[in-house]
DNA sequence: CTGGATCCGGGAAGATACTG
DNA sequence: CAGTATCTTCCCGGATCCAG
């Protein structure tokens, strides 16, 4: 990007993170931590493929992407951010608070990734029932989702993986799914119409925390 | 800007955001609040006047900035940021946090407003000596600057206008502006070089909030 | 004088094909 | 798998011009 050419901390962090696409690269980055160049191509639905390399190149110019280089497979590289990158999760975070009042529903034609949540979900998540047994809900599939993992008053919350054995999966078309954790959509109606599979006390137990909080606890 | 085409928070508010200048508009008008047209030009040197005036519009559009008109001079229009533009704030200011270590020193050509510095002035600046009187602390000049108002443990900062008399002038190049407010410079040295006219105590009871805050207090 | 609109050149973004 | 090469399109930047 050129330079604004002004000293200023907002027109200097511009200057590195200001052209296009460049924060959404870090949004997969910081969602799915270390990952391979078509990991970042599926997560980035519509960039094409130079202008994700050449973004790569920048930013590791910037010192805000680390690249490594795999022994096996061959040619294989993995990136990930470095601390310098990994810092911008406070501006990450504010855009998508003054975002999520833009979220009420998809437009036809909008892609759609369940790892995308991840971010949003550790802001909206809590746990309703410290005293119960651990719990993993899935949102998504394996191959593209989040798993929240409940624990002893403790939220975490990863991409999914086949290293956890989800209580419940949570698969829905995006507005539903965005709803349901938003707390517009009552649980029972995503229940009723078969939106969770497994125990849907433990999407009662994690989701809602917000206006919950403020509120009485859910037995 | 296109969009993105993704249902995703952090997309979407970029697909609103995300064009070049637009978050620098916003800096303007949350530091001067309402302004007029040429306001925002001095206030962002090297954009093109088409540019600023597209922005404004697809801001407008967004509902981020409110257009007024003014009944005299004829023709005046003043600009300011609507609620939803105007809760950009916080990610203004993680991106100020984030581009701080950015500022050590300003590069030649780089264009300077001491209006810059008020919003990480509300960051950086605490009342060190609550109990003293209401004392004003300029930085810059009347024309472009900042006006710190502390007055019983509050601080106000507020762009320099004819209707503070200051106690205190904080007038010095870009990077000795930045460096005694980020504590990097001693105020006693900023005091020797002549860039602190009036109550230097005015500058000391205000300056290094961050770091005194957790040692011992100034008397 | 304020608040733009118009025109144009260069460069970044986007789409697609191809390769070690 | 991880890019490069190439082409097209469109936005940005700079200058100038214009209406109220």
């Amino acid at each position: 990007m050129k330079t604004y050419g002004q000293y200023c901390a907002l027109a200097r962090g511009l200057d590195l993170v200001g052209d296009r696409w460049t924060l959404l690269i870090v949004r997969e980055l910081l969602s799915l931590g270390e990952c391979r160049y078509v990991d970042l191509q599926r997560g980035l639905p519509g960039i094409a493929t130079n202008l994700l390399a050449g973004r790569l190149r920048d930013m590791e110019n910037a010192n805000l992407v680390r690249r490594a280089n795999l022994p096996r497979p061959a040619n294989a590289v993995v990136f990930s951010l470095t601390d310098r990158g990994a810092a911008l999760e406070g501006v990450v975070r504010e855009f998508i608070k003054w975002g999520a009042p833009l979220m009420s529903s998809p437009m036809p034609q909008e892609s759609f990734r369940a790892h995308w949540l991840l971010l949003p979900l550790r802001a909206l998540c809590r746990d309703n029932n410290p005293t119960a047994q651990r719990q993993v809900v899935r949102v998504g599939t394996v191959d593209d989702g989040c798993d929240i993992i409940v624990d002893a008053g403790l939220i975490r919350v990863a991409p999914s993986g086949s290293d956890e054995r989800p209580d419940t999966v949570v698969a829905a078309d995006p507005g539903s799914l965005v709803a349901l954790f938003a707390g517009t959509m009552p649980i029972d109606a995503a229940a009723s119409a078969q939106l969770i599979t497994g125990d849907v006390d433990a999407v009662r137990r994690v989701v809602g925390g917000i206006s919950v909080a403020a509120g009485e606890t859910t037995p």
